[in-house]
DNA sequence: GCCGAATCGCTAGACGGCTAACGTCTCCAG
DNA sequence: CTGGAGACGTTAGCCGTCTAGCGATTCGGC
């Protein structure tokens, strides 16, 4: 079994179930907050943008829209001028999540690399950003294989 | 947003991006590996033994294994003298993709560290697997927060 | 001005993962 | 020897994610 393979998906397994309690102290599930942060940074977006942003699917974001909608995170309303998009808008209720959802993340963040000096932490990140460079080309260009 | 749990985030989905394509060269889905390897270690195991030994929960390795056995990957038998634990075998075309799958994985850890020389990926590992240490302290003891 | 092509959201259905609740079987204490 | 406690697998139901396919709307070429 490929060591970093397997060490990275463990590390993520237990970084998703950290993640998971986290949120859900907030009363939100897994990957929730993510779709608040692309409102917090800009409200009224599409499901479409949203997906891009989020590097998901469009059906991913739409039903997680619906069960965000149902909890009264956000509303859906058709944009006025082109009536084939949809615009999500945050409630009050979905922007007051804002600072502590934000403030959990940041703690996780500080207790997950507690361990790690400066210099680790810029290694680990640019180790990071080398796998996920290649990851992704191998993603875009599966030509060679 | 937090730098590191952001780009882990994202390295992880292409990560699971591109295992989800190996694998399904293979007839596989995502995951269903794992169980495989479980069971290429030891023929016979028990779901509870194969959840514990993946790090999820029992009723995932259920479905899985329900899956699995439909599409003639193994087959479940009760165990004689035990009749609560059931037992999962493996068939000959569960065997069969070993080799290849195993290949497979070798040959998408290579791709994915080609970039980082050896003392970056001893680094890499070090840093992970304290990340990995600290995530889960932190679930199995939410003492401090 | 109209009709086809592109764009966009949505539904349907599959899969991996989790929690909660249930049913069955073992096994030990009394 | 019997009954209750514990251990297991299973089912039900939820969420996030993906691919496929549908419906509606807009827009460009003729």
């Amino acid at each position: 079994m490929p060591e970093f393979l397997d060490l990275h998906g463990k590390t993520s397994k237990a970084l998703r179930a950290l993640a998971d309690g986290a949120m859900r102290r907030h009363g939100l599930h897994l990957g929730q907050n993510h779709l608040l942060a692309a409102l917090w940074e800009q409200d009224g977006r599409t499901p479409g943008e949203i997906a891009a942003a989020l590097n998901v699917t469009t059906p991913t974001v739409v039903k997680m829209a619906t069960r965000m909608a149902t909890a009264g995170l956000l509303t859906r309303r058709r944009d006025d001028r082109d009536n084939r998009l949809v615009r999500l808008w945050l409630t009050d209720a979905g922007r007051a999540l804002q600072e502590p959802v934000e403030a959990e993340r940041w703690a996780m963040e500080d207790h997950v690399l507690a361990d790690l000096t400066p210099a680790e932490r810029a290694l680990l990140l640019a180790a990071l950003t080398k796998v996920h460079r290649a990851a992704t080309n191998l993603l875009t260009a599966p030509a060679d294989t």
